[in-house]
RNA sequence: CGGGGCGUAGCGCAGCCCGGUUAGCGCGCUUGGUUCGGGACCAAGAGGCCGGAGGUUCAAAUCCUCUCGCCCCGACCA
């Protein structure tokens, strides 16, 4: 193990690889595109599948689980999504040492054999609302993987929705969007921006795909959360029918929706820096990391003792910590240790504090006051007190470099040329917009840059920078992971 | 699937061009001691059929052929 990592500037999808394997997030799996999520990397996923599973069970959702093996069958009822999905299958066709009567397929996403078993429990317009949620693994052949990001197995919660009516189905996926929104910037404090997928975007199967967009330390988008409204399609490909009000049969309208491990690697590249990771406090493992300094084992009483009246207090004002008094590891190598793994605050323990009745206190979080990194010492008896405000500063502190951070990075584009440049630089660049998908295409081709989002909140109007014409929406281009 | 790289000790690498007896280095690991306020030091140890198969040769980590795997860059995607 090397000692530090690639700089940020230097390469980024090194730095990027180094910050998750040297932080012990996570490691390769022995399959191709597989990882394995180690204790410190999956105890981020906890957090953030405790507050997600909060959110959703505060409005109405509860949990199910449903198989991981398909039927080919209902994978092939709804045309557009088995064609959307097919070439990214694994599929087993061998059960017991025999060929299946019936290839079964490896959930790339539950739509199917969830819609198979609403057709079961749905009979009239009292059985609906169903609002379904399950966390689950699902897989995806991937050509190109990278950690987090796109793995070809990965974690997931998905939702899936049954409705009576089409408004109260896009009002779901709309609620939900909320719900990742917040959770994207109140808790990973990663801002994005809020709106609908084009055509060419959007989730195979659905009416509109809706999403949150962040923008990564290198400028490029990630798609961090998305939101489908799915109108009937899985209701009329599973025959889903419902008796509403009126006495008439109706198809029933849907929703689904998810966010995944993917949002880990958004973490890293939305707050990271070149000595590792930065967490958010309200998603770190632990939010205080304290570290004891010591030659004499009556040193070693003193500090323990001074150690043990804080991390009570720590408990009491409900934050999370660790005491690392590990001996065969010196202070100097702990410290590092907890800078590459994103910890906000470092207290430090040692004789001069004890004497004092005091700790010294490092934050992790990059600050304009150039106490980043610098120690500061803190009264012993407040200290409890003195961090959990600090916690919360440092939340703010990381959600508004972001998205400064961004905001600085989206740039308006009037014309193709200067499109072409301001895509060069790296940048999220708003435009007028009235082409088409296959201009959206050719865009891509030129450029790689796609249309991440067309926000919610359009207020002017305009000319298309790149057809020419009048244009009534304003969307977000950008290189994307 | 195209392009590039890499497989030698747990990890990171050197050795390979130019074949030659016991295959090296750093980190980590074990034991003992000294250390501990920014990645400690000393001493003594443990650990490898050089990714796999075949070939050339008196002799292969090294040369040739085939093969497997992983990583990175591009076309598909959360």
């Amino acid at each position: 193990m090397s000692i530090s990592v690639t700089k940020r500037s230097e390469d980024y999808a090194k730095w990027y690889t180094d910050v998750v394997l040297k932080a012990e997030m996570a490691e390769y799996g022995p399959v191709k595109g597989t990882m394995i999520i180690r204790p410190y990397g999956y105890a981020i996923w906890e957090r953030i599948r405790d507050i997600a599973d909060n959110f959703f069970k505060e409005t109405g959702h509860v949990n199910a689980y449903f198989p991981m093996f398909i039927p080919e069958s209902y994978m092939k009822r709804e045309a557009e999504h088995v064609e959307g999905f097919a070439p990214e299958c694994a599929i087993v066709t061998i059960g017991g040492g025999k060929p299946l009567e019936e290839p079964l397929y490896i959930r790339p996403t539950s739509e199917t054999i969830i819609w198979a078993s609403y057709k079961k429990w749905i009979r009239s317009y009292r059985d609906l609302p169903i609002l379904i949620n399950q966390w689950a693994n699902i897989v995806r052949w991937e050509m190109r993987t990278r950690l987090f990001l796109r793995t070809t197995e990965f974690l997931w919660q998905e939702g899936h929705t049954a409705h009576a009516t089409a408004a109260e189905a896009e009002e779901e996926a709309m609620r939900i969007l909320e719900i990742y929104r917040q959770i994207s910037e109140d808790y990973l404090a990663m801002p994005v921006l809020v709106g609908r997928k084009t055509e060419s975007q959007k989730f195979a199967g659905a009416v509109h795909t809706y999403a949150i967009e962040a923008m990564m330390g290198d400028k490029k988008a990630l798609q961090a959360g998305t939101s489908h409204y799915l109108g009937q399609n899985f209701a009329k490909a599973f025959d889903v029918t419902f008796l509403n009000k009126s006495n008439q049969l109706e198809y029933v309208y849907a929703t689904s929706w998810g966010v995944s491990t993917r949002l880990i690697g958004g973490l890293i590249m939305a707050h990271g820096d070149d000595k590792g990771l930065i967490l958010p406090p309200r998603v770190a493992p632990y939010q205080v990391v304290i570290v004891p300094i010591w030659k004499s084992d009556a040193e070693k009483s003193q500090i323990n003792e001074l150690v043990s009246k804080l991390t009570a207090g720590l408990k009491s004002e409900q934050i999370r910590f660790h005491y690392d008094h590990r001996e065969q590891e010196t202070p100097g190598w702990k410290f590092n240790q907890y800078e590459m793994k994103g910890v906000p605050i470092r207290l430090e323990v040692g004789p001069k504090d004890v004497a004092k009745n005091q700790v010294v206190l490092v934050r992790r979080d990059p600050t304009n006051d150039e106490s980043a990194g610098r120690k500061q010492f803190i009264p012993a008896d407040n200290a409890p007190a003195i961090i959990k405000n600090m916690l919360e500063e440092i939340q703010t502190n990381l959600f508004q470099r972001a998205h400064d951070f961004r905001d600085k990075n989206t740039l308006n584009a009037e014309n193709y040329d200067q499109f072409k440049e301001l895509i060069e630089a790296g940048s999220f660049i708003r435009v007028f917009w009235a082409g088409n998908g296959a201009d959206e295409a050719r865009i891509q081709e030129e450029t790689k840059a796609t249309i991440r989002v067309i926000p919610f909140e359009q207020k002017e109007k305009g000319t298309c920078f790149y057809t020419g014409k009048p244009a009534d929406q304003i969307v977000i281009f950008a290189r994307a992971y």
